[in-house]
DNA sequence: ATGACTGCAAACTGTTTGCAGTTAA
DNA sequence: TTAACTGCAAACAGTTTGCAGTCAT
């Protein structure tokens, strides 16, 4: 994987201790994370840092193309570094997100190119439905868990 | 269609004016309302309505199962009657939602519940990209137009 | 040296909530 | 009659912004 600091110079950003603080936590982390989140993580390595500068940042690694960002059933956005494309299920029932691949989505892309026109950028599909734990839950009477509901 | 007042009835909701509106006016729109819209479009055909009322039913009107919520690039969310299955096309130069159908997602919601367990709802497939209109744009050089950028 | 970047606090936006009055059933 | 519903204003959460100081180049 290309080393945070040599990307931002090819991108012609500043490379400052945040930046390659926050691209490294991201890139570390597999998972979906939201600005807090990553805002807390960041700070157990390097104190100096404000939740601003989480959102200015996040917000250029975006337009630079370096993360991707999503926005679940939840009211806050959260993000993950680009890697090997893949989609997601989110569960109604505990708002857990799993991911999975699929590959007709290729050619989804090259259809909707050559009927509309439209020049796909990225493609995403989401399914939302109820894991087979909160089926299970269901199925046995028991409450919805909120647990995992805001951060997922 | 069914009517909006018998839909209340049936899902034993108090059928108020305010209700009734709302559901009318979603149902007549084609497109993706957010709040505010619809808030000012209601407001329209009469008066008595507040911005909370507004958001308390879009809740309602969500649980019950009678629209879709969505989020696109924006801050704001929006709102769909739930009627012909499709998906959308998301401009990111002009912020403009295009839809489109497409059958192969029925056959990746049973792939994913025979698979994985997951008990899928429902699935939306999302592409982002550039329209027409805004690739031409660019190819000319113009500056991006912000235009609908907000209220797509 | 200097313009990009940062932390801080204050502002802003979309949404939710408490409350007292109103209305559908 | 009364619990569900409403409008209003105030609260809230996530995000953005203005400013003065700092730091990468």
């Amino acid at each position: 994987m290309t080393k945070t600091v040599t990307l931002l110079n090819k991108l012609e950003q500043r490379r400052t201790a945040q930046r390659v603080l926050l691209l490294n936590v991201i890139r570390e982390n597999k998972g979906h994370l939201d600005a807090v989140q990553l805002y807390e993580q960041a700070r157990q390595q390097q104190s100096v840092l404000s939740l601003s500068t989480v959102y200015r940042n996040l917000k250029l690694f975006k337009e630079l193309g370096l993360i991707k960002e999503h926005q679940f059933g939840n009211t806050h956005r959260c993000y993950e570094s680009k890697g090997q494309s893949h989609h997601h299920l989110v569960c109604l029932g505990c708002g857990k997100i799993l991911e999975f691949r699929c590959q007709s989505t290729e050619k989804l892309k090259s259809q909707i190119s050559s009927n509309r026109g439209f020049k796909v950028i990225d493609a995403e599909v989401r399914l939302t439905g109820y894991c087979p734990e909160c089926q299970n839950r269901l199925i046995h009477g028991q409450k919805n868990s909120e647990e995992n509901k805001e951060r997922g």
